[in-house]
RNA sequence: GCUGCAGUAGCUCAGUGGUAGAGCACUCCCUUGGUAAGGGAGAGGUCGGGAGUUCAAUCCUCCCCUGCAGCACCA
């Protein structure tokens, strides 16, 4: 029998006979490793306790101390238990496929009646008999003919596809959980009672296509979500609570910032302070991309059809678009991008090597009729107000402009309290104009800025505009779910189309490079995303309202309206609440207001020429002179590029 | 758009085959109270829209609209 050489973490090597399972090796080690072992990496693989091991590799064995791999293990597995369970209960219910995501695992199931959520109750329970039983775990590898036919015979439709799936070079493995037999890569625990029965809770069940294809069947999904004990299990479910209430769309009612009606679905009715915040967003971008050598323009809403066929919109977007109908026999449609109009401006007149870069910026409100499934609170809306901006650059210029956009992203994300953002570098689609070489032009210059830059960035194939790469900066809500927000996009398409030139030094007509770019991404989605992240708790320079001054008693009303008035005079947005309540009733209020400032006064500021200061969610109170407050808060209230 | 669930006062929600209730918010009165709800009174609803079943529908059925969760989509 051959040997083969294991190599362990702290650099030993071992010599072990060809097929020696992990488990073998573990119990080699020691008695208690080999009791403790739930699983092994074996050259960097995840690999089952009961596989054999043919070559020599690097090898570490995995007890449930190793976070990792065991939640994996444990998610896994419980994902198994789970469609055994739905089996045991329904065996009519046919099962596809059941992966380890975050915090959890899913399973989709066919079965023509819904789950209901009683039924969640009944597979719970079912799942925690099979976990006391302590069922063993066992896998094979099958030959494909006999894995094809086991499942034509036990009516799994949907697994039989998943093997032709399989590419010929990978092993069919089988598992078993008991008697109950999934098709699965593994690895998989060694019993059904290393699951911890107090660590899982099912959470909900939602549609999901077959394989991710929206034409193909509609499968019931279950979501569950599991941990090593009751406490993680705990602690997880606290978090989704108190993420709730940081939910932008319940904020936004109690800080009053913006509402939705059935007249405009995907449309905001910014309310007064919801567009203070709004603006005092675009002031501050403003600020920053005028030092940056933006220009800014407004270019029309409501344009002929013939110009969105120039840009490819009309033969590629269309269905997404706003028809506008009027008396006239043209056909006029929404904008849903600015790029078109910046286009216009660009083609005015003769543009020379010596403007460029041109930088034009548009806060520029656009519609898409988005689909209706799709819409959520701001963060996905029909009409919004894009921080857009085209710059039209020289090929020479490209890599360089790439770079600023980028630094000016992440410098913006900083101010706005964003420290880790996720990029994401999506390339050609399937619906796309412009040539194989152009696309590689416009991917290359992305990804050598970001390799330049040292960013670490995930690829998304097949996941670009119809006209150009993206680079998209992905920021998360509350509850962990990603949106893109800023976007930096290369496109040698665009000026084609418009026959869009500038005159080289040498005097001939060229096509500029495009870049097309926001940071914010979506003012409304930004606003949302900001909420949540801060829980409604804004720094000063973004608080729509800033400070309130109550009055404790009667008698100190006119001192609040001088207290007002030198705030307000200094620039800081102040306003009274001399209502005949206690004090405790005005506090409650603007803190669930999120107010970040209360300034109270009595008597006795009334008679020390003072004021006492409240910090929205700290309960101690400061009493300051006037002018120090206003000078501390003037300071506080400037946003971050002007300090 | 798809699957499932939901829609009753401004908000949060209860309720019934015989046209409706609570708390908070709102208005008025009393109260001048020191840091997350002081007391009382009053006003407020075509029960999301339409059709059907029924002597009678907020309640049952169907269609539509909107929202929520997930999927698909997201230039």
């Amino acid at each position: 029998m051959s040997q083969i050489s294991l190599t362990f973490p702290d650099g030993n090597s071992r010599s072990f006979p060809a097929g020696v399972t992990a488990a073998e090796v573990a119990a080699d080690i020691s008695n208690s490793l080999g009791k403790k072992a739930i699983s092994a990496e074996v050259n960097g693989e995840h690999w089952d306790l009961a596989w054999p091991i043919e070559t020599n590799a690097s090898i570490a064995i995995h007890t449930m101390k190793d976070d990792a791999p065991a939640l994996e293990l444990i998610r896994h597995d419980f994902a198994h238990v789970m469609a055994r369970a739905v089996q045991e209960i329904w065996p009519d219910v046919k099962v596809t496929i059941g992966p380890v995501i975050e915090h959890g695992w899913y399973y989709d199931f066919d079965r023509a009646e819904p789950f209901t959520p009683e039924d969640l109750g009944a597979i719970e329970a079912k799942m925690k008999e099979i976990i006391n039983a302590r069922d063993p775990v066992r896998t094979e590898v099958w030959e494909r003919d006999r894995a094809t036919q086991h499942y034509k015979d036990t009516n799994e439709p949907f697994k039989v596809e998943l093997i032709d799936a399989i590419s010929g070079n990978d092993p069919i493995r089988m598992y078993w959980h008991g008697d109950w037999q999934d098709l699965c890569r593994g690895p998989h625990l060694q019993h059904t009672g290393q699951l911890p029965a107090d660590g899982f809770k099912l959470m909900s069940v939602a549609g999901a296509y077959w394989r991710g294809d929206s034409s193909r069947e509609m499968l019931q999904r279950i979501y569950g979500v599991a941990f090593k004990n009751r406490q993680d299990l705990q602690a997880h479910l606290n978090f989704l609570e108190e993420a709730a209430k940081r939910d932008h769309r319940k904020l936004g009612r109690e800080m009053n910032l913006f509402h939705f009606e059935e007249v405009a679905p995907g449309s905001v009715f910014w309310h007064p302070d919801g567009w203070r915040m709004f603006q005092s967003l675009i002031s501050y971008m403003r600020r920053r991309q005028e030092a940056a050598g933006y220009v800014e323009v407004n270019s029309p809403d409501i344009m002929d059809k013939a110009l969105w066929e120039i840009s490819g919109h009309w033969q590629n977007y269309r269905e997404n678009m706003f028809l506008a109908e009027t008396q006239d026999d043209r056909e006029y449609a929404l904008k849903p991008m600015n790029c078109p109009g910046h286009m216009m401006i660009y083609n005015q007149g003769i543009r020379s090597y010596r403007d460029l870069p041109l930088k034009i910026a548009e806060f520029g409100k656009v519609h898409r009729y988005e689909p209706s499934g799709a819409l959520h609170g701001l963060l996905r809306v029909r009409s919004f107000t894009q921080d857009d901006a085209h710059i039209y650059c020289t090929p020479e210029q490209l890599f360089d402009e790439c770079v600023k956009v980028n630094d000016l992203i992440l410098s913006i994300y900083r101010d706005c309290g964003f420290e880790d953002v996720h990029v994401k570098l999506s390339t050609r689609p399937d619906n796309r104009i412009g040539s194989e070489e152009v696309w590689d032009r416009s991917e290359g210059a992305l990804q050598s800025m970001l390799d330049a830059e040292g960013m670490t960035y995930s690829i998304f194939e097949g996941e670009g505009a119809f006209y150009g790469p993206k680079l998209e900066y992905v920021l998360r809500d509350a509850i962990g779910r990603d949106w893109q927000c800023g976007t930096l996009q290369v496109d040698f398409n665009l000026p084609e189309r418009f026959n869009s030139t500038y005159v080289t030094q040498s005097g001939e007509k060229r096509p500029p490079v495009m870049l097309h770019r926001a940071l914010f991404g979506s003012l409304e989605r930004f606003t949302g995303i900001l909420i949540e992240q801060h829980a409604g708790r804004l720094p000063l320079w973004l608080a729509p309202r800033q400070v309130v001054v109550a009055s404790i008693v009667s008698d100190a009303d006119e001192y609040v309206g001088e207290v007002v008035e030198a705030l307000r005079v200094a620039g800081v947005r102040a306003e009274a609440d001399l209502r005949n309540e206690k004090i405790n009733y005005k506090v409650r209020e603007h803190s669930i207001g999120k107010v970040p400032v209360i300034l109270a006064v009595g008597q006795r500021e009334v008679d020390e020429k003072t004021v006492t200061l409240r910090r929205l969610g700290e309960k101690r109170t400061k009493t300051l002179s006037l002018d120090d407050v206003i000078a501390d808060l003037v300071q506080e209230a400037t946003p971050p590029d002007l300090t």
